[in-house]
DNA sequence: CAAAGCTCCTGACCGC
DNA sequence: TGCGGTCAGGAGCTTT
């Protein structure tokens, strides 16, 4: 599922393929995706310039030249996979779900794919863009200046429950999903079940630095296969990425001479991966 | 406030 | 081979 890395990925690989490059025209294959599209979707995107791509947290935002903004989010299950003038889609690919097609200027096509269809494109005024509900209470990013260890540490002594839901709470931290949020536990030995308010100011700041790091390092990995151009089927939006803990358990932990096994917990609904010898609620 | 529950949706997986 | 049942999971919204 796209997190952070993942929509910083797909909004470099996009970038370049709307450049200098108007939106022709907009075809939607059904009315929604999460939500509704917005009302004068297509007439809005038809003939605009996107002037912009940026991202905030997962959200893509297509800043037009027509005083909107497209944002978009991917959801669990949403690719966007751009195809060259003449460009036919991949064999065996599956189209049924592609649900927004973007014909552009110079005849690149760009499909949207979203079989769960938690994603969701909605248009916005540019100017005040980020009082949308989506955006006004979202925090720092992870790979940004303002993330502070203080700031963190100092929130977090406010909270009693468990660290590792905290840490999805967007307007902790904003941008971490599931799979970072157990990478980035594992690196700083932080079992997930910690209260918030019992992290020492000394583990916070461990913490910060392996969010920023797994964060940065994970964008590497997406640039490189943006380079390769070989992703599977080419869509944009998934890279291989070997994870630490993730989706591992009952396999060995990946840390030097520790002979822990990966366990799997749900917290608020959720799997939590860990290793139950390194990251030692004593530690 | 914080925290927990609900909701959307489909593909994958499992047991029969 | 196919059919039901179960589940994951981002994040806004609602409720406690």
């Amino acid at each position: 599922m796209p997190e952070l890395p993942e929509v910083e990925t797909v909004r470099k690989g996009l970038a370049p393929v709307f450049a200098d490059n108007r939106i022709a025209h907009v075809h939607l294959a059904r009315p929604n995706l999460r939500f509704e599209f917005s009302e004068g979707f297509v007439e809005t995107l038809n003939g605009a310039l996107v002037v912009h791509l940026g991202r905030r947290a997962k959200y893509l935002l297509f800043e037009l030249d027509n005083g909107q903004t497209l944002l978009s989010h991917l959801g669990m299950s949403g690719s966007f996979l751009a195809l060259a003038p003449g460009e036919p889609e991949p064999e065996g690919r599956k189209s049924k779900h592609d649900h927004v097609v973007f014909e552009l200027q110079d005849g690149s096509r760009v499909l949207y794919n979203d079989p769960r269809r938690f994603g969701f494109m909605l248009l916005f005024a540019t100017e005040g863009l980020e009082n949308s509900k989506f955006l006004k209470d979202l925090g720092p990013e992870p790979v940004g200046n303002e993330l502070s260890a203080a700031g963190l540490f100092q929130k977090m002594q406010r909270r009693t429950g468990p660290v590792k839901t905290a840490l999805l709470d967007q307007k902790l931290i904003a941008g971490l999903g599931n799979i970072y949020v157990c990478e980035a536990l594992f690196r700083a030995k932080i079992h997930p079940q910690t209260r918030c308010c019992d992290l020492s100011e000394l583990q916070a700041t461990v913490l910060v630095r392996h969010i920023r790091d797994v964060i940065r390092q994970a964008i590497e990995v997406g640039g490189s296969t943006l380079n390769d151009f070989s992703a599977a089927d080419g869509a944009l939006g998934y890279f291989q990425h070997r994870f630490e803990v993730y989706d591992r358990a009952g396999d060995p932990c990946l840390a030097a001479k520790c002979t822990g096994m990966i366990a799997r917990i749900v917290q608020a609904g959720r799997s939590s991966f860990y290793c139950p010898v390194c990251q030692n609620t004593e530690n």
